[in-house]
DNA sequence: GTCAC
DNA sequence: GGTAATGCGC
DNA sequence: GTGACGGCGCATTACC
């Protein structure tokens, strides 16, 4: 797509290469731009601008080697050079209208110096290079200083003038072992730690990734290293333990959790996170906002911008109608504190037996189960996640029996007192999800009930149980053997001569009784929900021979 | 932004 | 009024 | 240098 939209821009005049509209390292944004574009465009027929917004949304949903891709590319094309024509009227007040809008292209010196073919040594190199590779660098650099200072005392300033990238990859595991023994050396192992800060920390610099858009990925490192911590939070919180010492952080939080270390290994020397703390007073109530459910980055932006900085300011500017508040973020405003809240082992096994004896009692042919980390066995879980299936529903497209079962469902966990009205956050023919509270209990959890076609039950188990980099695995195995794994099932991959690229072949799937057979379809030792953590599965993959090439932890 | 290709 | 687009969470 | 990074169900809003 890059080419399309390069061409879009690159030979226009003078204006736009000083301030393109495409904002950075979105997809989306990309295409909300040229629609940007298309919006200001105002002598276009209205007709010209349906069809446009079409192919525009339709397009990344699309796969690339699709041939309805290609054919919408030529449409593309010809509209591309529509608003070139258009483009090349650009006018100092459309420059300030992307500029309010806040947008701006990576590399336009790039852009610039192509056309003018200078050559690239010179300016090229020192403007469009220093973001990526330089910035990088140094960054790097300063954050392993240390480590490396320790390692290395003699010869750490020479090393350090080497690219990163190979001090990174050289010496990886000596740098982790480093910033254990620097840290050991400088904070005893009996010094007590501020475990609340330490968790808050880390809760917000995930959310700061989430505020800006950028990828999960790094995200999950802030999110694992979290949740490695909570059982030690845990006791802290329900009063069962007063302190928490260095030793007892180290024991719970696994080096190889590098970045948030080097994060928790500021806020233990020095007291505070330069990352947070330089934070401006606006995006700090943007994180706070953030953590409300059904507030994402878009909302939290409008809203802070509306003028809230506190939760508490919602409520007045939502009733001055500058903002406006959906069912969801007055649940999620309400139990703010309980949905992010963690739940114990403990709790789970009676929810588990709870759900079971409401469904049975009411249906026999009900199946149920609970997915996520529970069913992997873990100490606590973020949520109740439920999936049922019974033969009156087979087809994934059948919404009518779909939605009467769910109807029934909800209807008998509603009598048992478990769900309640008031607290549903979403109720269709498939999913359902809400608070859920067993009775006697103080706190409100989240629960999610799924129906499952009835025979994509044993994918939906697999799918939802995770973790997330076995099924990054599974699907890409399936890939290879010109499949197609998701969590309905297992069939033939449509070819690019398809009209949707996505998904398998209906009337291919494979029907299996459970997740063994999964497993065996895919020449996959077979591994038990409890065995499918990281940790367990990769070891034993690498002894079996298995290809884990493209699985990447770090 | 970052990785594999 | 109906449909498309968007935001969100998982 | 270039493209992928999950895709889908639901609620709500924007748009005609």
């Amino acid at each position: 797509m890059h080419a399309y939209l390069r061409r879009l821009c690159a030979p226009s005049p003078v204006p736009i290469r000083l301030l393109s509209p495409f904002p950075r390292s979105s997809h989306r944004g990309y295409f909300s731009s040229v629609r940007l574009l298309e919006e200001m465009r105002a002598d276009a027929p209205v007709k010209i601008k349906i069809a446009y917004r079409r192919i525009i949304t339709s397009l990344p949903r699309l796969s690339l080697k699709s041939r309805t891709k290609a054919s919408l590319l030529a449409e593309w094309d010809l509209e591309v050079a529509r608003v070139r024509a258009w483009s090349a009227r650009v006018d100092s007040s459309l420059l300030e209208r992307w500029t309010a809008k806040k947008m701006c292209l990576p590399s336009v010196t790039a852009f610039a110096v192509e056309q003018e073919g200078a050559p690239k040594s010179t300016t090229a190199r020192q403007e469009s290079t220093p973001s990526k590779g330089a910035g990088v660098a140094t960054a790097l650099t300063t954050r392993l200083q240390g480590e490396v200072d320790h390692l290395h005392p003699s010869n750490s300033r020479q090393r350090l003038l080497q690219p990163s990238k190979r001090l990174f990859s050289t010496s990886h595991s000596n740098i982790i072992e480093g910033r254990k023994q620097a840290l050991t050396e400088r904070i005893a192992a009996d010094a007590v730690v501020d475990l609340q800060q330490v968790m808050a920390d880390l809760r917000d610099l995930e959310l700061l990734e989430k505020l800006h858009k950028t990828t999960v990925k790094a995200a999950a490192g802030f999110k694992d290293a979290s949740r490695c911590l909570y059982p030690l939070w845990h006791d802290v919180d329900q009063g069962k333990k007063s302190k928490v010492t260095f030793a007892e952080l180290q024991e719970a939080l696994p080096p190889i959790y590098s970045v948030p270390w080097t994060h928790i290994a500021e806020r233990l020397t020095s007291g505070t996170n330069s990352k947070l703390s330089t934070l401006s007073e606006k995006d700090k109530a943007a994180l706070l906002l953030l953590r409300v459910y059904n507030i994402g980055s878009s909302r939290s932006e409008a809203f802070v911008a509306a003028g809230a900085r506190t939760l508490e300011d919602l409520e007045p500017l939502a009733r001055r109608k500058k903002i406006s508040l959906v069912r969801a973020h007055k649940i999620g405003l309400r139990h703010f504190d309980d949905i992010e809240r963690l739940i114990p082992r403990s709790e789970m096994m009676a929810f588990d037996a709870a759900l079971r004896g409401a469904l049975r009692k009411a249906d026999p042919l009900l199946e149920c189960e609970l997915l996520g980390s529970f069913r992997r066995q873990a100490s606590f879980s973020s949520d109740v996640d439920l999936v049922v299936r019974h033969k009156s529903f087979v087809n994934k497209d059948d919404e009518e029996a779909a939605a009467s079962l769910m109807r029934r469902i909800v209807e008998v966990l509603e009598g048992e007192n478990l769900l309640d009205d008031e607290n549903r956050l979403m109720f269709g023919p498939k999913k359902y999800a809400g608070l859920a509270r067993l009775p006697g209990n103080k706190h409100y959890r989240r629960i999610d009930i799924r129906l499952a076609p009835y025979h994509s039950y044993p994918y939906l188990l697999l799918g939802c149980s995770g973790d997330a980099l076995l099924m990054k695995l599974l699907r890409h195995a399936a890939k290879k053997r010109g499949l197609c794994l998701n969590e309905y099932g297992l069939g033939e991959k449509y070819t690019a001569d398809d009209q949707n690229p996505n998904g398998f072949k209906p009337g291919t799937l494979r029907v299996v009784k459970d997740e063994r057979e999964i497993f065996d379809l895919l020449g996959f030792p077979y591994l038990t929900p409890k065995e499918r953590d990281y940790a367990v599965w990769r070891p034993r993959y690498e002894r079996a021979g298995v290809d884990l090439s493209h699985v990447h932890k770090l």
